[in-house]
DNA sequence: TGTGTAAGTAAGTGACTACTTGCATTCTTG
DNA sequence: CAAGAATGCAAGTAGTCACTTACTTACACA
């Protein structure tokens, strides 16, 4: 492994451990096995190497596209949203700590937002589009039903190690479930759910 | 003021701020009009002084409360939310910064958590109350219902201010359309809101 | 073989950190 | 007024931090 992306990985690992002040030069460099005097030749100081990092990571972002034209919404939305939870949780502590520097760090924020505005996005227009072709029966703004699935998947991501109690079981499905009840309430059926048949709704759930 | 008091005050705004290592004596002092001495004096410590600020904020918490028995879904459920979601937005760096704090100091995180779930409990009764009583006409799960409303206000409360294309404009009815849309979800019909006639949700939705 | 480049070692700088000590001052309260 | 507590001031301690300087070593390549 290259000596430069050695460091940039030690330096985002010990990020996401200790935050920009915890992250000293000194552990960054044990952490990559390599002098801490290499880091100011290659990075030229600490900020810009944690600056880096960081840009290095969310470049490296990504998950589940959804298609243009939906057509089987439950298995689609599904599937994104899976990818999306996973994607959160594998970076559920770096996203803490970028998140709590928003005040003293405005910049490094900045950037660490288009992931999310990126899903945003694609989210509002797959689910203008379920709407625009007839699949939603209920009236919604595209926009904040896409906030609730995002935020509830966010939500879980970020707060379920601390508090595993509130949020529902097992942490396997709970994207899953989010999304069927998003779907809920935009009256959206697809072929393994019959809208008339509360009982199949109610069956399904629970086995799942 | 209190000198006591002004120090316990002084130190949750400059928490909120620059988080637990940012957080020096001297910068705690100065904000309280204090000299740096009185804050060991009085406080042994700058952890015992930050743990002690921490457990004054949490004491102080709370918001409004769920009826035992739904009446009026809608204005009730709306009532908490907006509640809850201001809650959050005056305390978000506050919060922010002591998520990051979960792998470093995971005990100061243990009692911050109860704020939440408390209220994950109280929606989560409540919502229960609502099947029992048969106002809901669809099937759902009060954990995950309850983990998607909680979630998207909480994702609000964190994240407007750092992306606010992403979350539904404006800002004072988030909570409100949060809230709708859940209850949407739920098949819960009240006095304002007609299941059958779209057009009344749909120029509910737009004009609030 | 000579040269340039990346890396290491050793030592140190100045600023900041939590926290201490000793003594003087002010405030409270009996 | 007197006693004791709370507070302030000045100075200092031992440690850490980002970052620098000066010098040496290892290696690639012409």
């Amino acid at each position: 492994m290259n000596h430069r992306d050695a460091i940039l990985a030690a330096a985002a690992g010990i990020f996401a451990q200790h935050g920009f002040r915890g992250s000293t030069t000194r552990r960054i460099a044990d952490a990559a096995g390599v002098n801490e005097i290499t880091i100011f030749r290659q990075f030229g100081s600490k900020e810009a190497l944690i600056r880096e990092a960081m840009l290095h990571l969310t470049r490296s972002a990504s998950f589940a596209i959804l298609p243009d034209t939906p057509a089987n919404p439950e298995r689609e939305l599904t599937e994104w949203s899976e990818s999306f939870i996973q994607h959160l949780r594998l970076r559920s502590s770096i996203i803490r700590k970028t998140m709590s520097e928003i005040e003293e760090r405005p910049e490094m924020c900045e950037f660490a937002g288009e992931v999310p505005r990126r899903a945003s996005n694609d989210l509002c227009l797959y689910l203008t589009a379920l709407k625009r072709q007839g699949m939603a029966t209920e009236a919604f703004e595209p926009k904040t039903a896409a906030a609730m699935l995002m935020g509830s998947i966010f939500a879980d991501a970020m707060g379920r190690d601390m508090m595993p109690d509130v949020f529902p079981q097992p942490q396997t499905k709970a994207a899953h479930k989010y999304t069927q009840l998003l779907l809920q309430a935009l009256g959206v059926e697809n072929g393994s759910r019959k809208a008339t048949s509360k009982q199949t709704k109610r069956s399904k759930q629970l086995s799942a």
